[in-house]
DNA sequence: GCATTACTTGACCACACGTTCAATTAACGT
DNA sequence: ACGTTAATTGAACGTGTGGTCAAGTAATGC
């Protein structure tokens, strides 16, 4: 055989995650790749291919980490719809201004600045966002939510806006606040 | 004295806000700026100064005529809350799919991709933002919705979000009446 | 030990970026 | 008619971009 790989597939995957999060897809330079991943670009392209591929491999790394997780939260029975809605909307508070800078949510990121105009991207993002829109709908089944479902929806990911607006834990404490008065 | 400007400024503004809504900061180029204005570079520079000072133009511009217009209607007591807020978030239904592109909302956009890099910018979203949220608390003040302006107003920008992500009138529309009837 | 094979490296490429500036053009006051 | 002054132009600049590739390196099977 030959020269094994030197890296660990997923720990680059993370990296990749963390710098596009962080810079956006046009704003991470490879010079920013590099660093993040501690691969040449001979090897990223090598393993990974192009940049738009590394960003969809930052973008599965998220939609596995995060809405997978978020996901099994809101349909884990164990704990009450509220809970359930107060815990994905913690996760918003505790986004608002940390010191290691407002990185938002990856998805809305390429929501917002990809999905026009990278098809791969966009079926990515409206896949995941997707996903997350029947988890809560089946999380809220059977309450008096049932009928707000687009509503709560959507007030996550504009929570995430208004993270990266720059707003304050307070504000979206109160956010948090009233999108569980929906549930009650 | 000496020769007059050749362009209206006002004019330029606009498609300056055009042309940063549709691409984005960073995705507008000086060919696409040059094409949008009928300006060349060095008329921009000398006229409106850099780039980042090109983008602030273009935030003041759709601050002034949107956000400003949205402001004000939402604080024209002639009609109903609920037709106030209708109004708004029928704005977004027809944002989405439109055969000009998705654009969602400029200010929306610069949140997610600029803000966390560029104080300027920061601030005037922000402020905009803010804008926006005390006109819509006015709005629902003495309705049931009274306890829930952090609630519509992520809402709102949250389904920029979903516009930009590619989702459909439908959904936009299901989106709408969940909001509207908080207010009854 | 040697050939094979894959991974790794860093130099290199063409190009597009934002920016600058000297030269040109055109309107005004005199 | 002319001189002044600002607006306009287009070429040029340096830099950084994403992407390529031939040479070097290291692990395996024989």
């Amino acid at each position: 055989m030959a020269r094994p790989r030197q890296f660990d597939e997923t720990e680059v995957k993370t990296a990749l995650r963390q710098v596009f999060w962080e810079h956006g897809y046009e704003g991470a330079s490879y010079p920013d790749i590099m660093a993040a991943t501690g691969l040449k670009k001979g090897s990223l392209y090598a393993s990974f291919g192009d940049k738009r591929a590394l960003y969809q491999h930052a973008i599965a790394s998220y939609d596995q980490e995060f809405i997978g997780g978020a996901v099994k939260m809101l349909r884990d029975t164990n704990t009450s719809p509220k809970d359930r809605i107060q815990t994905l909307f913690t996760s918003l508070v505790s986004a608002a201004q940390t010191s290691q800078g407002r990185w938002g949510c990856l998805l809305c990121n390429a929501a917002v600045e990809q999905s026009p105009f990278n098809p791969d991207v966009e079926k990515a993002v409206s896949d995941a966002l997707s996903r997350l829109r029947s988890a809560i709908k089946s999380c809220v089944k059977d309450t008096p939510a049932d009928d707000k479902v687009e509503l709560i929806w959507t007030a996550y990911f504009g929570g995430h806006v208004m993270v990266k607006a720059g707003y304050s834990k307070a504000i979206l404490r109160s956010h948090r606040r009233q999108v569980l008065s929906l549930l009650s």
